[in-house]
DNA sequence: GCATAAGGCTGGTTTTCGAA
DNA sequence: TTCGAAAACCAGCCTTATGC
């Protein structure tokens, strides 16, 4: 097979001509002098053995064969930019970074595995978790230190878009000797005269739990407030009352002497999902993780 | 492995030439 | 006369070959 030995910089000049029809002009363009500029046609044209241009000393104009090279070669430099642009993604997917801003409960339930899928494929990539509060979760969205959040939104909050993957049911947390323990559901009402543990009022979750206490005039019965979820096991199994709890912040591995217990009437849920900074993009590495994610 | 020389390539300036 | 392409010449850089 014959090798045609000619270089990007003289399709990058061939192009330049073509699209002016002025060796000038596109000198200029693309930062060359006249001479020189032609005689890297020229050489192009000695290299493919064809006239690419008819040109005298007032006119340049593409030869059929010239128009017919120009389209294919503006093809051809248009694929070449995409693979230089996409090589730097490809690159990131095997050396990159990632850092997932998260409240601790959706690290078991919906991070570990694609985290283990990804990195099993790619075992490079760096991974940083941020793990936090609501309000953690979308502030380090939204300054950029999070490539993504993980959690809830307890409202909607502008420039934050929220894509709800799973719900989280709200459960009561009890021990295995509890005289409540002998039920699989309880209704709400249930709970009045019980000591409540809870999560405080500066939490995201409270503020989805206060439409119940409130309706349900529970309020009064909560006798212990923790700051972080992850407390309220242990409140619960050194006897101090009855937990209410999100289900998926509840390791039952870690308190096998508890039990959890579906509230109804009403199901009270929180919409578990993905947190993203509006207008943002994700980097590949992101958008793969965030993939086996949501096909988790 | 390092230094040096030769050759090739590229790009710049200046000049020439031809057409409008 | 003006404008633009082409030719001539020069300088700098890079690669390769050679000798130590």
């Amino acid at each position: 097979m014959k090798r045609i030995n000619f270089d990007f910089q003289q399709l990058i000049a061939f192009v330049a001509v073509a699209e002016r029809n002025s060796f000038k002009l596109a000198a200029e363009a693309i930062d060359l002098s006249t001479p020189a500029l032609s005689r890297r046609i020229e050489k192009l044209e000695s290299t493919l053995g064809v006239r690419l241009f008819n040109r005298t000393t007032r006119e340049v104009k593409l030869t059929p064969v010239g128009r017919s090279f120009l389209e294919r070669v503006q093809v051809t430099l248009g694929q070449l930019e995409e693979t230089a642009l996409n090589i730097g993604d490809i690159a990131d997917l095997y050396i990159g970074q990632i850092t997932i801003a998260c409240i601790p409960s959706t690290i078991d339930s919906l991070l570990t595995k694609p985290i283990e899928r990804l990195l099993k494929n790619y075992p490079k990539i760096k991974v940083k978790i941020l793990d936090g509060s609501e309000s953690s979760v979308i502030e380090n969205v939204r300054n950029g230190k999070a490539d993504f959040g993980l959690g809830f939104l307890s409202s909607p909050i502008p420039g934050i878009i929220f894509e709800k993957i799973q719900n989280d049911i709200f459960v009561a947390l009890t021990k295995l000797t509890d005289p409540l323990a002998i039920h699989d559901k309880l209704e709400w009402d249930q709970l009045n005269g019980q000591r409540l543990i809870t999560i405080g009022q500066e939490s995201g979750n409270r503020q989805v739990l206060n439409t119940q206490l409130l309706d349900k005039d529970l309020s009064s019965s909560i006798c212990i407030e923790a700051n972080r979820v992850s407390s309220l096991p242990n409140l619960v199994s050194a006897g101090f009352g009855i937990g209410i709890i999100p289900l998926l912040s509840f390791n039952q591995k870690n308190h096998s002497d508890l039990k959890t217990i579906p509230l109804i009437n009403p199901v009270l849920s929180r919409g578990i999902g993905v947190i993203t900074a509006h207008g943002g993009k994700l980097s590949p590495v992101a958008d793969l993780l965030l993939g086996k994610i949501k096909n988790s």
